[in-house]
DNA sequence: ACCCTCACCTGCACGC
DNA sequence: TGCGTGCAGGTGAGGG
């Protein structure tokens, strides 16, 4: 559901709410959507854990435990929210939010839940040390707010697909955090046709476009959040607005802001793509 | 190696 | 009212 700069949200809010917690017990109702480990490993292996740090790696969100110097059960939890995951924190005199999976029960008298309508999300408990080689969290392209997210990386990035730019926007091992909607917002911001092969692109247009994804998720983060449906701040109570900030995304028919023509959408991967066919060249 | 399609789920808006 | 259809912010398996 979320991408990059949501989760980026959802890592602050726990941080406020749940850093330093123990979890006393956890209950996972929805084996499924746990991986590598049984739900009776999950639970015995969270019993008494620490909540240490809390982090995310593109849309993963990485919760540390026992990962203080010196522990000898250092994990890390790592959720992925996929469309419709969230986080939320309930006393224990209040009822379970509906669609709630995982319920961590915290050493002050809180219990984090997780939620999920579509039960896409995934949840996995793994030790420290066999994070980083985990194929899905290698295979991950630069954190695209880092140094590391270079425009040398970009271009060599682009030159090596002949994809349509919204795809490979998309693909989170070349290009990490945008989803549906950055994408769009992010092309529409450089200017350039989401239909436009990625290695057709020239330098200077390839610098627009770097420059507009760092732009478009740093504003999306320091507007808290653009969501339009409420979403979940991990403490019991909502961010996000029912406003819609987007310049494109869900606006086929009304007039672009930048020069008046109407925004078309068209499917790309069996996925919306929304653009302005004046502003958006080939 | 790359890239495409589909599957995974529930809910909602819409047209008939 | 009720039913069928399409669509929704994300991955990841499987196949060409």
């Amino acid at each position: 559901m979320p991408e990059l700069p949501e989760v980026e949200h959802v890592v602050r809010a726990l941080r406020r709410v749940v850093l330093g917690r123990r979890i006393m017990a956890a209950e996972m109702k929805l084996p499924r959507l746990l991986a590598g480990s049984s739900p009776a490993s999950f639970k015995r292996k969270l019993r008494g854990a620490r909540i240490d740090d809390v982090g995310r790696r593109g849309k993963y969100i990485l919760i540390g435990l026992n990962s203080k110097p010196g522990s000898a059960t250092d994990q890390v939890l790592l959720v992925h929210l996929r469309m419709t995951g969230k986080f939320l924190c309930v006393g224990t005199d209040e009822p379970l939010p509906p669609y709630h999976h995982v319920v961590f029960y915290l050493d002050d008298d809180r219990r984090l839940v997780f939620c999920d309508m579509r039960q896409f999300g995934r949840m996995r408990l793994l030790a420290r040390k066999a994070l980083a080689k985990l194929p899905q969290i290698q295979a991950l392209a630069p954190e695209p707010l880092s140094e590391d997210f270079s425009f040398d990386y970009f271009v060599e990035t682009l030159s090596q697909s002949r994809r349509c730019l919204k795809q490979l926007l998309l693909d989170q091992t070349r290009v990490l955090g945008l989803g549906n909607i950055y994408a769009s917002e992010a092309l529409f911001l450089a200017g350039i046709s989401p239909l436009k092969a990625a290695n057709s692109l020239s330098k200077k247009r390839a610098l627009r476009l770097h420059q507009a994804i760092r732009d478009i998720l740093q504003e999306a983060i320091d507007a808290g959040s653009t969501l339009r449906i409420d979403f979940g701040d991990g403490n019991g109570s909502y961010f996000g607005t029912t406003e819609r900030f987007w310049r494109v995304y869900e606006r086929q028919g009304e007039p672009c802001v930048n020069c008046g023509a109407a925004i078309r959408r068209v499917v790309q991967g069996g996925r919306s793509t929304y653009f302005c066919p004046r502003c958006q060249r080939r």
